[in-house]
RNA sequence: GCGGCCAUAGUCUAGUGGUCAGGACAGGGGCUUCCCAAGCCUCUAGCCCGGGUUCGAAUCCCGGUGGCCGCACCA
C-alpha cells in the first residue's frame, strides 16, 4: 500500500466498506475526515456552479423507473454481451471479439452473437468453444414495491433525473433558454471488475450540470472573461497542444464557446480545489470513443499513480436525451421560441367542407381536419391517417389563400453537460496535495490542501498541557466553532508532534496558546506549508482566520501580524 | 470473469506443525517540557472466513472473501 493510502486509512479519510465482513470490491467508505472533506469539495463545486453560474440544484431519486432508462437507452445500450470459453474459461466481450476474429460487425444482442458464432465458426484462441452468450447490464436492477410488479434501476448517472424533469424545470425558469440545472448525488454501476481503489466504484458520487441551450446559440455570454485562459489539450487525433480557450474555439478544435467556457470553469474549479495544474489536461474523445449520445466530448484528466485518469467529462449531448424521452413518454419536451418579429406567411389553406366529409369519414373526421391544418397544398390532398392513405376529392374542400402570422417555433434544446466524478477528484486532490518534506531536518507528512477543502481548518494547541493554557485554548476552540470555523483542540504530546499530526491531515493553520497569551491576550498562528508563525490578538482570530481560509484572501499571511518564527 | 502473487494489532512487518505470536510506528494514561515527530513509565490492540489433515494448524491442503499485477471489461 502506498504511504498515502496508509495515511488515509489510519487518519480516517477512506477505507474499504464492510471490512468486518471481509469487504467487497468497488465500495468505499468516507471516514470522518473524508466525509468532511468531500462535503467541502461539493460545497466548492456549488460555489462555482450554483452561486457563480446561477444554476439551480435539484435532488431526485437514486432509483429510477424502468421507463426512464428504456428511453435513455441504458437498458439496451448499457450492456455488454459476454461469451465464455468452455475450455480455458476466458471471458470476452462478444461483439468486439467476433469483430476481431471474423472481421464482421455484429449487433451486440445474444441471438445475433449466437448466429455469428455458428456461421463463422468462431472459437477461442485456445481452440475451445464458447458458451451461450449472456447479457450483462451494468445497471443494478431492483423491484419497486411488493410482488415485483414494477422494475426499477439504480441510476447509472444523475443526469436522467434532470432530463425527465424538463417540463417542470422549464416552467421554473419561466420558459427561457439557456438555463442550468445541477445535481449532486450517488450513482451506481455494476462494474464487472472494479479495481484501483476509489477510481472505479460500484457506488459513486457525481456532480452533474445540465445546461439547456438553444441548438443554434452555443455562444456563451461570459466567454470573453475566460478567453485567454490557457489549456493543455489533447485532441481527438492525439495531438497535445497548449492553446487559450479563445484560440481553441476559433480553430474549431473545441466545437463551440459553451464547451470552451465549461472546460475553463472546470479547470478553475479543479485547480482551486487542489488539483495540480501541471498534472491536468483536457482530452477530446476520439470519434469511435464517444458515448451513444454525445457529439463533442472533452475529459478533464489528472495524472495520478494510476496514470492519467478521467475525472470530469464535458459533453455536448445535443437533443439526444430530451428527444428520446419525448418519444418514449409522448410528452412535449420542447420549448417555444418566439421570433423577434412575427413572420408573415402567405399560404393556401384547405377548408374542409364538413357537410360532405362528415358523413363519409365519420369517426376519422377529427383526425383528418387536424391533418389538414398544416397541410401544404400541392394540387391534391392526400393524407395519412393511422397508416391508411386517404385522398380527398375536390368537392370535399375549398382552397383559400390566407396570410398567417408565425410568431415562433418549437425546438428541442441541446444539453451541455459537465459531469464530475467526485470520488476521483477527491482522490486526485489528496495525491496531488500529499508530500513528504523536511522541517528542521525531520521528515514530515503534509497535505497541502486549500483551507476551504481541508477537513479540519484550525488546530488549537496549548503549548504545554497545563490547565491555565488548556482553559484558554478551550475558549478559543469554542469561539472558532460557533463562528463556523472547524477547529480541533489537541493537547497530547509535544508541540512539534501535534503540529505534525495536523500537517498530515492538511489542517492549514494552528493556533498556539502560550504564556504570552495569558499576559497580553495574543496567540500565534502557524502556517502549515511554511511553518512560519505570526502573533495576533485573540480578538482578531475569527476575522483573521476567515480571511486566511477564504477562496480569495485579500491579505497575505504575513500582513496579518508580526512574524515570530 | 480467468491466471499469477499475497493476507499476522490502527499501520508496516518478524516468525515456527508444539511454551505467554515478537518488533516498529500510530494511539490512550502519566511524568517531563516555554514552539516543530525528544525522553522516561505504563496501557490498549493481531494470525481474513469456512472446511479438512493431525494428538496438536496462525503455519500444510481445499474452498470462499479481499488486495496487488497481467488479460478481459470500464455506455
Amino acid at each position: 500500500m502506498s504511504d498515502l493510502m496508509e495515511m488515509l486509512k489510519r487518519r480516517g479519510f477512506l477505507w474499504s466498506s464492510f471490512e468486518i465482513y471481509g469487504g467487497s470490491a468497488g465500495f468505499f467508505d468516507y471516514g470522518p475526515l473524508g466525509a468532511m472533506m468531500k462535503r467541502n469539495l461539493e460545497e466548492l463545486w456549488r460555489y462555482y456552479f450554483v452561486i457563480k453560474e446561477g444554476m439551480y440544484e435539484i435532488d431526485s431519486p437514486t432509483i429510477g423507473l424502468e421507463d426512464v432508462f428504456v428511453a435513455s437507452g441504458h437498458v439496451k445500450e448499457f450492456v455488454d454481451v459476454l461469451i465464455e470459453c468452455s475450455k480455458c474459461g476466458a471471458v470476452y466481450r462478444a461483439d468486439h471479439y467476433i469483430e476481431e476474429r471474423a472481421k464482421i460487425s455484429v449487433d451486440p444482442v445474444p441471438e445475433e452473437i449466437q448466429k455469428a458464432l455458428n456461421e463463422h465458426a468462431v472459437t477461442c484462441e485456445c481452440g475451445g468453444t464458447f458458451s451461450h452468450p449472456v447479457e450483462f447490464n451494468l445497471m443494478f436492477k431492483t423491484a419497486i414495491g411488493p410482488g415485483s410488479r414494477k422494475t426499477g434501476y439504480l441510476r447509472p448517472e444523475t443526469a436522467q433525473g434532470m432530463f425527465v424533469n424538463f417540463p417542470r424545470l422549464l416552467k421554473f425558469f419561466r420558459n427561457k433558454l439557456p438555463f442550468g440545472v445541477v445535481q449532486i448525488g450517488r450513482a451506481y454501476r455494476n462494474e464487472i471488475s472494479p479495481r484501483q481503489g476509489v477510481i472505479r466504484l460500484r457506488e459513486f458520487n457525481q456532480a452533474e450540470a445540465e445546461v439547456f441551450v438553444h441548438p443554434a446559440e452555443k455562444k456563451h455570454p461570459g466567454f470573453d472573461s475566460i478567453r485567454d485562459e490557457k489549456l493543455l489539450l489533447v485532441t481527438k487525433f492525439d495531438e497535445e497542444i497548449t492553446l487559450t480557450a479563445g484560440e481553441a474555439v476559433e480553430k474549431g478544435i473545441i466545437a463551440h464557446e459553451m464547451l470552451g467556457y465549461f472546460i475553463v470553469l472546470t479547470k478553475q474549479f479543479l485547480v482551486n480545489a487542489g488539483v495540480d495544474e501541471e498534472r491536468l489536461r483536457f482530452r477530446q474523445h476520439r470519434d469511435d470513443e464517444r458515448a451513444h449520445y454525445a457529439t463533442d466530448c472533452w475529459d478533464a484528466e489528472a495524472k495520478t499513480s494510476y496514470g492519467w485518469i478521467e475525472i470530469v467529462g464535458i459533453a455536448d449531448r445535443t437533443d439526444y436525451d430530451l428527444k428520446k424521452h419525448m418519444e418514449h413518454s409522448q410528452k412535449d419536451l420542447t420549448i417555444f421560441i418566439q421570433y423577434e418579429k412575427p413572420m408573415k406567411v402567405r399560404r393556401k389553406k384547405i377548408i374542409p367542407k364538413m357537410n360532405i366529409i362528415g358523413p363519409q369519414f365519420k369517426d376519422k373526421v377529427r383526425e383528418i381536419v387536424k391533418a389538414l391544418e398544416n397541410y401544404e397544398f400541392n394540387g391534391k390532398v392526400s393524407i395519412n391517417i393511422g397508416g391508411e392513405k386517404i385522398t380527398l376529392s375536390e368537392d370535399m374542400y375549398e382552397i383559400k389563400e390566407v396570410e398567417e402570422e408565425i410568431t415562433g417555433e418549437r425546438i428541442i434544446p441541446h444539453v451541455i453537460e459537465p459531469s464530475f466524478g467526485i470520488d476521483r477528484i477527491f482522490y486526485t486532490i489528496l495525491e496531488h496535495s500529499f508530500d513528504e518534506d523536511e522541517v528542521d531536518g525531520e521528515k514530515r507528512n503534509v497535505l497541502h490542501l486549500p483551507g476551504y477543502v481541508a477537513p479540519i481548518q484550525v488546530g488549537v494547541l496549548p503549548l504545554l498541557s497545563k490547565k491555565e493554557l488548556m482553559d484558554v485554548a478551550k475558549d478559543i476552540n469554542t469561539n472558532l466553532r460557533i463562528n463556523g470555523i472547524l477547529a480541533e483542540i489537541d493537547e497530547s504530546g509535544s508541540i512539534g508532534r501535534r503540529y505534525r499530526r495536523f500537517d498530515e491531515i492538511g489542517t492549514p493553520f494552528c493556533v498556539t496558546v502560550d504564556y504570552d497569551t495569558l499576559r497580553n491576550n495574543t496567540v500565534t498562528i502557524r502556517e502549515r506549508d511554511t511553518t512560519r508563525q505570526i502573533r495576533v490578538p485573540v480578538d482578531d482570530l475569527v476575522v483573521d482566520l476567515k480571511e486566511l481560509l477564504s477562496l480569495k484572501p485579500e491579505k497575505a499571511f504575513e500582513e496579518l501580524g508580526e512574524i515570530v518564527r
